[in-house]
DNA sequence: CTTAAACCCTAGTAAATTAGTTGCCTTACG
DNA sequence: CGTAAGGCAACTAATTTACTAGGGTTTAAG
């Protein structure tokens, strides 16, 4: 069940790319260091971000990544079913549904189907630029944030 | 965020139990060929639910497995605990909050509290009675059910 | 009392996934 | 042209997952 740190990481670089939305872009040696990871591997998680069209890349110098979309457009589903794959908790209730019909078949599958349908929920209605607003108003009242996870 | 495999046959033999509760004890065999698995795999899961007290055991011949308790007393959220160590989709909002506090913390810390908070209800509120009352009335109706993964 | 069915336990292992690192190439501003 | 920036591929170490193997112990039944 656990989230992997390329969606953890990859998440908070895409808030921080909201923070800064609409300012030009941001290099990747800020956005590691923000995080306080290696810029080789941030850079495999927003290269899969660029190829979802999710961010755009501007090359050479004074270059960096910035969003394709406002924030408020772009929601949270998006963004982890590039990083992870897919968000599906269960192959069979993703979006190929394979060989479980919905009819019926294994025990556990209305419990799935529920648990799918309550997380979906969440990613879809979350936005990325809520989650920068909520970040930006806590740091703006001195509230002692830290990006990093120890 | 995939839920592993122990999960999902740990759960489903828990349903197989909850079926067969008051009839006497399962054996292991049966348990394990109603999904298809082995039955050296089956028994470790087996193990760890009965470490838990969720399950108990009878040695010897006609022995098996049975559940401590009556399956409607039983959520998933206690089953898949055990199965799968945690249900936090990351450590941070797991029971144990280590380093981070509720105060402030990482960018995308609200969005996993409340998906947190979304699964855990889930989690708690389904009863394994219902998954396998569910599970009994489709097959009296006549429905292509199978247990087994394909 | 012997046998066989059943659970108990430890260890090992192959494959997949995760979480990176390294190194070189391309682009473009000044 | 030099340097700062992204683009890309390949390699690797560690961890987790999903098992398998094999021997030990308990107990009901014949």
């Amino acid at each position: 069940m656990k989230l992997s740190t390329r969606s953890r990481y990859g998440l908070k670089a895409v808030i921080d790319l909201a923070i800064a939305y609409g300012t030009g872009p941001v290099s990747l040696p800020v956005l590691a260091a923000s995080q306080g990871i290696s810029e080789g591997y941030l850079e495999q998680l927003l290269r899969e971000l660029k190829k979802g069209s999710v961010v755009d890349t501007v090359r050479g110098a004074q270059g960096g990544y910035e969003l394709t979309c406002d924030p408020a457009e772009l929601n949270v589903q998006r963004v982890l079913n590039l990083l992870e794959g897919s968000t599906a908790i269960v192959d069979c209730v993703g979006t190929e549904h394979h060989n479980c019909t919905s009819a019926c078949s294994c025990s556990a599958r209305p419990l799935f189907l529920k648990l799918q349908t309550r997380i979906n929920d969440v990613l879809v209605r979350t936005t990325i630029r809520e989650l920068a607003d909520d970040y930006v108003q806590q740091k703006s009242r001195g509230n002692p944030c830290k990006n990093v996870c120890e």
